[in-house]
DNA sequence: CATTTTTGTTGGATCGATTCAAATTATGGT
DNA sequence: ACCATAATTTGAATCGATCCAACAAAAATG
């Protein structure tokens, strides 16, 4: 008999519901997903069978299918997972993307994936709705993935000319202009700047001809920002040192090192990135230099760690949770067209800078 | 004519892309799923039709209900999603459980809800293979919820005595005597408690019926190992304030406020969290009280904001990280038994505790 | 050249639900 | 009792893939 086998753990489905309360899977659907078209008799008819038998309720992946929607946006990136708990600026970003999502109810699915075959398949395999692509490293080919899955989707962060994906960046060049402005106001010369990768996988002091051959247009945009509102000022910036880093830990100090090493050491330093300011502010008082004193130091970002260290840091602050905001509602609210947004950024004068010392 | 109406957004289906290129979806499925079982030329010849035709590859909402595995695992609570994110408690968690889905590949799905039936309707339909559920407010609720999707799931942080349940949690008497015995070795005798809540939504001073009806067992038993070692101490623990926080800003500072208005204001503090651990030295410090010097304050949690405030705070450190990676992988290699763990905790002593004035 | 093996391809069944037009039953009015 | 109308229920079709037993064609073997 059946019944001999009914130890075995293959799950209830709805229409094992249906036959045992007798009424067809379509009364039965209805049960769950419509309770008040249904008479009140057969409802709690099949409520009570199902609940007898230890039905989990209509199983989501049947849903998913007929529905279509899945109520939920996928957020990627090449890092890794922990890199959305971990990174200052992520997790303001995200920040941002949470409160829209909880404004409308859905959910957020995070993808990721440390080598190149895996990352493929997660977005091609995510459910979701529609993506946000945190474009770090490997920002081109996380894009040309994610446009093979014919979501929504935007790019955040960054420049890519690709006028024809939607993205959401900040005025890399007025930014630059305002922090590179706000060092030559207080008289400092002698720049060096931390920058960002020009390119996947690149690090150490940046030639023209890398800069010129920009993948990450969000970093050249920043270099020209500094580099024009500089030269306004009088100052050669041929001679500037740029050095390229992973931002992180290991290639900014090293980044650090280089600079310092070169005679006629910066009195200040532009930096691409809070979290790159924040280790040189490290760096710099481990060395016994001052900050402000000895070296000034922007950074680039504004994320709240900034403003808790000491010197609490100068910095070109972007509204990161507006633009987490405003992606997120990208992707909830896609009408099919290819949005481009610009934020203005704002310099935020805290203690890291100050004059330079005469001489 | 049927090419009239091409211009339609409907989506192109395998099926599309079998029949035109003159094959079954048979092999149109192993195309993209097993290439290497059809020959190169059929390959070739799909894979073309479908680059042609913009098909977006196999959709996973389709492949989804065949397979039966989503390759993600849910993550919930009954906070806003932006908890995840901001509370450093959560965010330590997360880069335990990151850590482990990285190395599986697995993708995280963050779930929560404010109101209550859109947490059922997120719990309900998230799809997902398994849940950690991070039992802050309204745990129970939270289990029940998730207990009907009848799949696997582990609680997070918790006392729920319901062995039936699959939970990690730490030992939370031991951990709180570690706590007491440090403070009281350091010859203090007047205490006051900044507790968890014992039941939903309470807060304000928790008398003993409180205590006794409670909940929340993980609250209950950090009372209970504070109570105990002081006790040994030969303090009288019924003239101990104890006050029910929500674990955030607001209620901590009532909670503080009540506190330091009775008569014979404590010299030490056991806060059940880190979190209130640090608003608490921030509002002794505005009020001109010195740490440890004039109130010693010892947390709980060990998450790492408590290394860098100034001062350092003294707690008892759980294993936050190997928590989150050890849910993780219950969730991931689920093998239909409940488990339950209990981890070490370990007294880290900084510098918001030392000795008592003497008077 | 017949027979066995190997390699590729086919098409029906299945995963677990929802939807909707049509059929059935109930209700109300005369 | 009879018919129009409203309220329920039915069952086939659909969502988009994967799996697999059966079959066909090509290659290897005797």
């Amino acid at each position: 008999m059946a019944s001999l086998l009914e130890g075995q753990a293959r799950p209830i489905r709805l229409a094992d519901i249906a036959k045992a309360a007798g009424v067809s899977h379509g009364t039965a659907s209805n049960v769950f997903s419509r309770p008040e078209i249904v008479r009140a008799e057969v409802r709690e008819r099949v409520k009570a069978v199902a609940e007898q038998m230890g039905y989990a309720g209509p199983d989501p992946k049947g849903r998913l299918l007929r529905a279509g929607k899945v109520n939920a946006i996928g957020v990627a990136t090449t890092e890794p997972l922990s890199y959305f708990f971990d990174d200052p600026f992520a997790r303001v970003m995200m920040g941002g993307i949470s409160e829209a999502c909880d404004a409308t109810g859905a959910g957020i699915a995070l993808v990721s994936a440390a080598n190149q075959e895996k990352l493929a398949w997660n977005i091609q395999s995510a459910l979701v709705d529609g993506f946000i692509l945190f474009c770090i490293e490997g920002g081109s080919r996380l894009v040309d993935l994610t446009r093979e899955r014919r979501l929504p989707f935007v790019a955040l962060e960054l420049g890519f000319q690709d006028e024809t994906v939607s993205a959401i960046g900040v005025d890399n060049v007025a930014g630059a202009r305002l922090a590179a402005r706000h060092l030559a106001e207080f008289g400092h010369r002698r720049f060096a700047v931390l920058s960002l990768a020009f390119a996947d996988n690149r690090t150490g002091f940046a030639t023209p001809d890398i800069v010129r051959g920009a993948l990450y247009t969000g970093t050249r945009d920043r270099l020209a920002g500094y580099f024009e509102e500089l030269a306004r000022f009088g100052i050669d910036t041929t001679k500037i040192p740029v050095y390229e880093t992973e931002n992180e830990e290991k290639s900014t100090r090293a980044g650090l090192e280089a600079i310092f090493a070169k005679d006629e050491p910066p009195t200040a330093i532009l930096a691409m990135s809070d979290r790159m300011a924040l280790i040189a502010i490290d760096w710099l008082k481990a060395r016994g230099l001052d900050v402000p004193g000895d070296v000034s130091i922007v950074g680039f970002d504004g994320v709240p760690d900034g403003a808790l260290c000491t010197p609490a840091l100068t910095t070109i602050a972007q509204p990161i949770t507006e633009i987490g905001r405003r992606a997120a509602r990208m992707i909830l609210d896609h009408d099919g067209t290819v949005r481009r947004e610009t934020m203005g950024v704002e310099l935020i004068v805290r203690a890291s800078t100050g004059p330079a010392r005469i001489g």
